[in-house]
DNA sequence: GGATGCGGGGAGA
DNA sequence: TCTCCCCGCATCC
């Protein structure tokens, strides 16, 4: 069975009929995996069918259910690391002629050596990328996806469009027009952020479970870091373990030796001093990425600011203190997945998870391996069921079918679920584990 | 300019 | 027949 959200009876995006649910999900902005979710009318992000993932509408002919499938990400092909072991991966544009543009052009990590940017493609629904599926009836949003991305996670949308909102990408010259921006970014940021809350009104559920434990979020939530330098961010209390990080070649196969999420190695590359010169300027004439990237920064303010985010936003006062160095907290913020509920939770796959294999193809396909270097996995989101069905209502494509005998009703046939019933307490001991390795594989950052 | 939604249509299983 | 994908168009921001 697909993971189900709220605890309605099993349903699937393609029944004529769906139940009507009394409770809902939390919107979720990086699901994963094959999920099922049931979000109120009124969520704003679900009526824009948002995704963290780049994901392109498809037309599947069918005028009830919206189906989107995922664009990928955005990668060096040279596939350089960041200075902090991380590796490079933007969101690639909706638009097909966007996208085109973005590919060829220079990787944005300075360090990186005449990398260009490729598009990786989604491959984790059976070869296919992984597809996202969107109803809406009366009295809720219904919100599926099938398969599990087998890529990192794109930086979040409003990264993108604010770089291209300001103008980024473009050649900067002068310092003056480097003020200027960095003015037109406060300004925006002025001005975007309350609106932004106020749409923040699908959450239903203020204080969901912390995906890590208290006493693992303590010390980051009492740190007194600067933005920009700090480097206790996610310090657990225990002791880290020795990290090797396991040096990338581009000459290596890319996309051979996968490792089974069930085996993650440990993880992210120890946090290295970071040396970023911020006064230097492009000297050619082709964009310089890290103009564009330096905007990254405070643009994360212009995310929806997700309840469970295990650390602060920057402030404004961080963006324009004097200890701002827009740079690092780039780098620092870049190998992190932008802004999102499921990304403040969990760490960044590209620090120490791996990348779930593509499971539940009925089809049988094996998937790629795109990184062979670690088995990187994250945890999918998993909001726990609130189990209340009562008042269950269906709904053939808009109508409001009420129905007394849900039973009879509950015989839908899912051959492409990822779970069984009795598979999830399985699965949960495996995310809790995968969860703490997780959480313990971070520190190897610090 | 790009995101998004809709629809036509071709290709393959 | 179903699912996948590509493409064009319209609308909105």
């Amino acid at each position: 069975m697909a993971e189900g959200g709220v605890a309605t009876p099993d349903w699937d995006i393609n029944d004529a009929v769906v139940p009507r649910v009394a409770a809902f999900d939390t919107f979720g902005e990086w699901c994963d995996g094959h999920v099922r979710r049931v979000y109120p009318p009124g969520c704003e992000e679900a009526r824009r069918h948002a995704s963290g993932w780049a994901m392109r509408n498809t037309n599947n002919h069918n005028v009830h259910i919206l189906k989107k499938s995922c664009l990928g990400v955005l990668v060096c092909s040279q596939r350089c690391r960041l200075p902090d072991g991380s590796r490079v991966h933007l969101r690639p544009a909706i638009c097909d002629k966007a996208r085109k543009k973005q590919q060829g052009k220079p990787c944005p990590n300075r360090l990186c050596n005449g990398g260009r940017l490729e598009v990786l493609p989604c491959r984790g629904h059976c070869g296919y990328p992984v597809t996202h599926f969107w109803r809406h009836t009366d009295h809720a949003i219904f919100f599926q996806a099938k398969g599990a991305h087998d890529h990192p996670r794109p930086e979040a949308k409003g990264a993108s469009e604010v770089r291209r909102s300001l103008g980024a990408g473009r050649r900067v010259r002068g310092l003056a027009l480097l003020l200027a921006r960095e003015a037109a970014i406060a300004d925006k940021i002025l001005t975007v952020k309350p609106d932004k809350q106020t749409h923040k009104v699908c959450n239903p559920h203020p204080q969901p479970p912390p995906l890590i434990p208290d006493n693992q979020r303590a010390v980051q939530l009492t740190c007194t870091c600067g933005p920009f330098e700090c480097s206790c961010r996610w310090r657990p209390e225990q002791p880290a373990e020795p990290y090797a990080t396991a040096a990338w070649s581009p000459a290596e196969p890319q996309y051979a030796g996968y490792a089974p999420p069930a085996h993650p190695a440990p993880p992210a590359p120890a946090l290295q001093a970071q040396h970023y010169d911020p006064t230097a300027l492009p000297a050619d004439d082709i964009f310089h990425p890290e103009e564009i990237f330096q905007l990254d920064q405070p643009i994360r303010l212009d995310f929806p600011l997700e309840e469970h985010t295990l650390e602060s936003p920057p402030t404004f006062a961080d963006l324009n203190g004097e200890n701002s160095r827009p740079e690092d907290t780039y780098w620092m913020d870049w190998q992190r997945p932008a802004g999102s509920s499921e990304s403040s939770q969990t760490p960044s796959p590209e620090l120490f998870g791996g990348y779930p294999q593509t499971e539940f193809c009925e089809q049988g396909y094996i998937p790629q391996a795109y990184y062979p270097e670690g088995a990187q996995y994250y945890p999918t989101e998993r909001t726990p069921p609130v189990m209340e069905t009562q008042d269950q209502r269906y709904y053939r494509y808009g109508q409001d079918c009420a129905q007394t005998n849900v039973p009879d009703l509950q015989s839908w046939n899912y051959t492409d679920c990822a779970f069984t019933t009795n598979d999830m307490s399985e699965c949960k001991q495996y995310f809790d584990a995968q969860q703490h390795q997780a959480i313990n594989g971070f520190s190897g950052l610090l």
